[in-house]
DNA sequence: GCGCCTCATTTAAACGTGTAAATGAAGAGT
DNA sequence: ACTCTTCATTTACACGTTTAAATGAGGCGC
């Protein structure tokens, strides 16, 4: 009746102690695989712990040892297909590790945003955090919040990233290869590294070989202003190159609307290669860069720096290739269109 | 020289009342707002505790009070484009709360990796979560970890979802305001909630005016299984109804495929309205949910659980409307399509 | 002028865990 | 038989915070 200390509490390793004749230190030494224990007590421990449904209380756990085996994931947004792509192989990699994944969507919002969610991940006590950021400053901020950066090269700090730049070639190359001569291109923000990188890269390889007609910079936002808009409707190009497949997408999308067919009236590539790039509905041809890969990569390195802080920085580039699907076609000579 | 007690920690309470010249205590009441103190000393010790760089111990704090401030978000898919809409509102919200977000993609694989990320949760100190379950089972295994529901009902639970029968109607009323007679159905996995109640409301106010001609089951995987691709094909129907927006594209993805002109040659209908779906590349008519209402209103019931463990459970259900776009048109009287 | 109440502040005891150091029993070597 | 080593186990303290209870300094009424 005297409901003591075992009103229907969650249990503590004091009370599974208890419950099998040892000590806590003898519980936490089995819990942690230790090797300190006999075998008929490590089994008998282990039992008790079971059949009380006990499960250590990580905060405790936190306190004592520093580590939360949490992770931290921060994306400038959720809505845009690419970054849950690399989210989720953040995630499983992550388990596979012993820790468990944080995504915060940094909201796009550059600078005080991006440093406002580090914050909240170092007080909330992560380990450690993987993030893309926009503006490269809000990293500095926070001291000493273990950070691997993907999407782009930072100083003093682990990064993954695709051959921006490569890519970038590829597209060229690409183009050329198929007869075409006559370009658009909508490039995204330059303030952003990758699309800066895609960009070059494909300038320098188009260099004298295909006529760049016009060269938008399109914002982040799933809609396309209306200056791109126009030139898509002017015709006088035979490709668009996008620097990205969401706005390949969105392009895909006005020249549909203006009836403007996919590949027979214009061809149109895209860089990425998000999930549904591949669909029959877009159907696009794009640089894959392999997202999978690059929030794995990241999750290893983010973990050997947490064993080792003082390991030399890593920077990983990972290869690029050109996905031919069917918003593309060859561009026979003499085809060219024309302004009107 | 002698490093003492001082080394470049990260500071602590005890260093932040050393320095102000008052006890732990006084700091800690002043950081809790606990009004306690005089303003002078309130002002002195903020201003000492800044100085210094202090954050507190979320770890320190957990283990103290038992809450984190930290609530989970459990999603079946981050690729799927809906999820991600409820989520960030769920982000939002609970931040207005003062709560910090926790996202984990449960995979879609039903219970065992659902009850994985709830235990997951609660192992790392959650204080509440939101879930969306495939299977209902999971929720039970937890104890006690409080969780509100979305997108169904749950006997001794808090939930929020969208009237989907009535949506269901909705769509049926539709087509049969276009003048639509055969119609073929696209619905989505019956054991869940959802699924099964959008499509009984279809059904029932269907019921003598339209021929449903076929009906398939498509599971959750992106891509339509062979038999809905050759009925799509068999152009024996003048509208498809399509249980959700990613279906929907799908359908749309293999009509184009086909040379299929929507909605000239046929109408689609989806549910959902995800973000895309206004694009103009898809431009699909379709049932609204208000996803962002979902998650807050999930936040808010949440929230008062964690205030009032006792509270009456709720179940709040909220409107559909329907949002008129470019994927269906009339269907004249006796230009009904038929069966080769 | 003395006791009493008020209220700002401090003292000190938890919270549940990890782990260095202490304990002590058993076996080996002389 | 006695000491020394080994090693499984325990004791006991620390982690950084919250908060109930103790402290003590003024201010007030008698």
């Amino acid at each position: 009746m005297a409901a003591e200390k075992s009103g229907e509490r969650t249990p503590t390793i004091k009370d599974v102690a208890k419950a099998a004749g040892v000590s806590q230190a003898t519980v936490s030494y089995v819990l942690n695989n230790l090797n300190k224990v006999t075998p008929e007590v490590d089994a008998h421990v282990r039992r008790v712990a079971r059949e009380l449904g006990y499960s250590r209380n990580r905060a405790a756990r936190a306190l004592k040892t520093g580590r939360n085996n949490v992770i931290g994931c921060i994306m400038p947004s959720l809505l845009s297909p690419v970054f849950p792509e690399i989210a989720q192989a953040v995630q499983q990699r992550a388990e596979e590790h012993g820790f468990a994944t944080f995504v915060i969507d940094s909201g796009l919002q550059t600078a005080t945003r991006e440093a406002e969610a580090i914050r909240m991940l170092a007080d909330h006590g992560v380990d450690g955090a993987i993030a893309v950021l926009a503006s490269p400053r809000a990293a500095s901020d926070r001291r000493a919040l273990p950070l691997v950066v993907i999407d782009q090269p930072m100083d003093g700090m682990d990064s993954v990233y695709a051959d921006h730049r490569g890519g970038g070639r590829l597209l060229a190359d690409y183009a050329i290869g198929l007869g075409h001569r006559r370009i658009g291109l909508l490039s995204g923000l330059q303030s952003l590294y990758s699309s800066r990188e895609r960009h070059e890269g494909f300038i320098e390889a188009a260099q004298g070989r295909l006529d760049i007609v016009w060269d938008i910079e399109v914002p982040l936002v799933p809609s396309l202003p209306s200056d791109a808009f126009d030139a898509l409707g002017r015709r006088d190009v035979s490709l668009v190159v996008c620097v990205n497949d969401l706005i390949a997408m969105t392009a895909l999308s006005a020249l549909r609307q203006m009836r403007i067919r996919v590949p027979e009236d214009m061809s149109v590539m895209g860089f990425d290669d998000m999930q549904w790039s591949g669909w029959p509905l877009l159907n696009l041809t794009t640089v894959r860069q392999p997202l999978g890969q690059l929030g794995r990569d990241a999750v290893d390195l983010l973990v050997r720096r947490l064993d080792a802080p003082d390991a030399e920085i890593s920077n990983i580039t990972l290869p690029v290739s050109l996905v031919e699907r069917g918003s593309t076609q060859t561009q026979a000579k003499g085809e060219e269109s024309r302004s009107a």
